[in-house]
DNA sequence: CTATATCACTTGTCTAGACATCTTGTCAAT
DNA sequence: ATTGACAAGATGTCTAGACAAGTGATATAG
């Protein structure tokens, strides 16, 4: 069950999808919500600040909350999103082929030292997948799950949806990923599946998620085709 | 003069990063804080939530706020800052050759469409420059400011740093921009600046930053040469 | 007509307390 | 030794109210 300011950010992210608060105008002022929902102001400030974090609204002093340009889900990385929920959100025909997995293989760490990651070689489940959108074949996946978390992943899980099989399945809370983004010259691997000419590059995104008690769990390689690569961010100034 | 949470938020945030607070230990809890400040629980909550949401810390229900790992200000693009502030934060040596100047241009609104933009081709001021690294030309910026939000921007403001002008001369409050990646082609003039070879790839980011009242004002085409270019985020996960 | 003061309405911040829920350790009953 | 009840302490959520400060319209004095 979720609790009240939730319910209210999603109601009003609802509307502003469907345009009931369109682009532009002012949702109702904090006084306003709290007869319209019968809650106190901090609460539904609570649902305020969540939808400007998420860059549906800004907030402006003396004046109110006004509905400002978003775009979420964009193909194919942003936030902490699996590739079947976007798949699905976008209606975009996909295809998932594993054409790796081994159990009990040692982490490479060597290839997440740059986010931060200073584990020893602990024991990892290691699958390699392609991603065929619209019957291409765009994206090498290439994932690390430690078994210590995760002791028994069937295969089955990978060629439907890992996050699906984590969260509902055992019921595992993730939290947070730290991500990054680099271009590197395509390896033969990827010039096989991607169909990439040699010297080819690939964007890489290589990332670390981690639990609700802050454990890492995953580590995922994402190598995409260079022409259908495309990473869209919302950022906040911060104060230097 | 700043507000009680983000003085909190700020001496946490330094107590971290000189690791008074250490990685993988708790911070003091809510009530301790409450005490240590002389604080509401709110208002430290407040401060906790910044620092969760910044990627310092977790919070973990029933136990406390863990510090985590974190890397902000990674070279070259994070959150809005400025390139100025990198360098500086960083300590590098970096140069700013300002290459095109000109006032009363139309705004090239095709190139920001995908971010959004539906504007006219209102006039800007249109800046064009080389960012050296180390005395290695890396980064091609191409800004256009609307000259409506800044009529006379000067060509030292360009050849210093465009926000410390913004922000300290004239004022202006800069609030979030939204931002895309993408892998490109290398142009000719891509080419002559960052002393390409043909046939090369650069990273492309498109951005444009609003105020605090919610009116885009810079549009900015960023392009990195692929083989210094890296970008790291942290994401926290939304349920779908 | 102009400048200024005022007022209503807005968001920003903070307080003190309440109750719910989760984690962990302790202690007693089995 | 194992289990279960309990309690202490932690975070999660919500309330009702207070004061500060920005915005914009209106009324007023010059």
């Amino acid at each position: 069950m979720p609790n009240k300011s939730a319910l209210i950010y999603e109601d009003l992210k609802q509307k502003i999808d469907r345009e009931v608060y369109k682009l532009g105008t002012y949702l109702p002022s904090e006084h306003q919500l709290c007869d319209l929902y019968g809650i106190s102001r901090e609460t539904g400030r609570k649902a305020l600040s969540a939808l400007a974090e998420a860059g549906y609204i800004q907030k402006i002093r003396g004046k109110g909350s006004i509905v400002i340009e978003h775009r979420q889900y964009e193909f194919p990385v942003s936030g902490i999103v699996s590739y079947q929920e976007l798949a699905q959100k976008l209606k975009i025909k996909t295809e998932n082929i594993v054409y790796g997995f081994e159990t009990k293989v040692p982490l490479p760490v060597q290839m997440f030292t740059s986010l931060g990651v200073e584990m020893t070689a602990a024991p990892v489940t290691a699958i390699k997948r392609v991603r065929l959108i619209d019957g291409e074949p765009d994206i090498i996946d290439k994932d690390y799950i430690l078994q210590a978390v995760v002791p028994d992943l069937p295969r089955a899980a990978a060629e439907k949806s890992l996050y699906a099989y984590f969260e509902q399945t055992l019921g595992l809370q993730i939290a947070y990923a730290t991500k990054e983004i680099t271009m590197e010259p395509a390896t033969a691997e990827d010039q096989a599946h991607l169909d990439l000419p040699v010297g080819a590059y690939v964007a890489v995104v290589r990332s670390v998620t981690s639990l609700a008690d802050a454990t890492p769990f995953q580590f995922t390689e994402s190598r995409h085709r260079a022409d259908k690569f495309r990473f869209r961010d919302f950022a906040r100034r911060v104060q230097p």
